[in-house]
DNA sequence: CCTTGTAATCTGGTTAACCAATTTATAAGT
DNA sequence: ACTTATAAATTGGTTAACCAGATTACAAGG
């Protein structure tokens, strides 16, 4: 029996094969940026794989700016160049699954950053929704009751109060594999989370007050309890 | 005539409506994490949309770790909860095109970082790979031809030795808007570029000598002189 | 009552035919 | 010769039927 997971690496395997095909396309074919690639039809035909699959390539690089695929016209080649379009995709392809220490440092870089900005161009609105986010997260750790969702949505309503959608984006991204992780590890277990309520509202009053300093200071204070206790756990277990 | 941008902008309408269905489906089923979400055909069906457009907006959402699709067997709700589920997907939907401020903003965050990661964890392979991007940009530059490209090439090179996929993902995925913005915005004119070079070695001797402080400084000096002449010329067109 | 074997069903993935908008080629008019 | 009108070919998007592996239901055997 073949096992369930293989199934997705195949086609993993097969989307990285198109995309770099498309690269040695675009170099063979020295095609200028702008320049429209052959049809989908075209190309899995030459490629022998099925339309749906070059379309998902096609989609993939999409999202890395590299092509841009028009209705009832054609896909084109970004306007970046042949060189960059080169190293970009052999990166692309290059590019390894992430593990839980990369996930952290990335987290505490762009929280450390999103903190600061939410105190300086924070709305009233969104400190409402902070607040609110804050109360859910409280109230439920007061319950007894486990809270790593809502300690996500405090931090998440502090990205999006940043006022950049990047890095609101990419700390979107990274959360669903922050809260797993937290919960395989228990990371947030009830004394430690009695006393992350303080530092929440800590962090909130920082950015009420527009101290940008402050926030950022209390949210590594807020870091350094969490992460130096997941350290310890994780040596433990 | 019906504008070509339109009919992609309707594509991505419905798609977020999809998605935004998809979330409701999960409150109102209540849905428990580890979940099999109903088939890509029934969904379709009740969504009244075609059976591709449910699987790119699925496809979409395991990009951002919401679900996981397994081939003949369902589409899974990620192990978050439903409470994060719905602060992430109505942020998700929320979410803004980026602007250019943010995507600078970006850059240099994850860049002051990738650097001095770098210099503590790059290898010898590591090394090499910045010294043929740096040449490479050096020798462009002093023909006299424009090298956007080889200098963003540098700087993804140092992403990478970072050891940190994460970042290093997304350098990658803000790269080529930053050279279309770049050359748009002609910021890399040939003054400006001779400069760079100087600014490029001292990062990369900075990175081989191991000194992530001197590492950090360097790229920061090399920041002030690229975005403030960026501004300059932003305020004078 | 529990285990086991088998067949029917259900799943995501693939394929091929079809659609509407676009682009290109061709022909008509001036 | 050039412009304009029309038709043929091309494009990404959609649809429906099909595939192989996974799951489920159920009956036979212990």
């Amino acid at each position: 029996m073949k096992l369930k997971i293989l199934a997705k690496v195949d086609s993993l395997d097969t989307q990285k094969s198109i995309i770099s095909k498309i690269g040695e396309l675009i170099n063979f074919k020295n095609l200028e940026p702008g320049d429209k690639l052959p049809s989908e039809r075209m190309l899995s035909e030459k490629f022998e794989v099925s339309r749906s699959s070059v379309r998902e390539a096609i989609q993939k690089l999409e999202l890395y700016g590299l092509l841009d695929s028009i209705p009832q016209s054609g896909t084109f080649v970004a306007n970046i160049g042949v060189i960059a379009m080169n190293g970009m995709i052999e990166d692309i392809l290059r590019l390894e699954d992430p593990d839980f220490k990369s996930l952290v440092e990335t987290r505490i870089l762009l929280e450390l950053k999103t903190v600061r900005l939410a105190s300086l161009r924070r709305t009233e609105e969104d400190l409402e929704k902070i607040k609110e986010a804050l109360d859910a997260y409280s109230e439920k750790v007061l319950r007894g009751e486990d809270a790593v969702q809502e300690d996500l949505l405090f931090h998440l309503a502090i990205a999006r109060a940043s006022g950049n959608s990047i890095m609101n984006n990419f700390m979107l991204i990274i959360t669903p594999e922050i809260i797993t992780n937290f919960e395989k590890y228990h990371v947030c277990d009830k004394k430690l989370a009695n006393l992350s309520i303080s530092e929440h509202q800590d962090i909130f009053e920082a950015i009420k007050k527009q101290d940008p300093m402050l926030a950022k200071q209390k949210m590594k204070d807020h870091f350094t309890v969490l992460y130096q206790y997941c350290y310890n756990i994780k040596k433990s277990t």
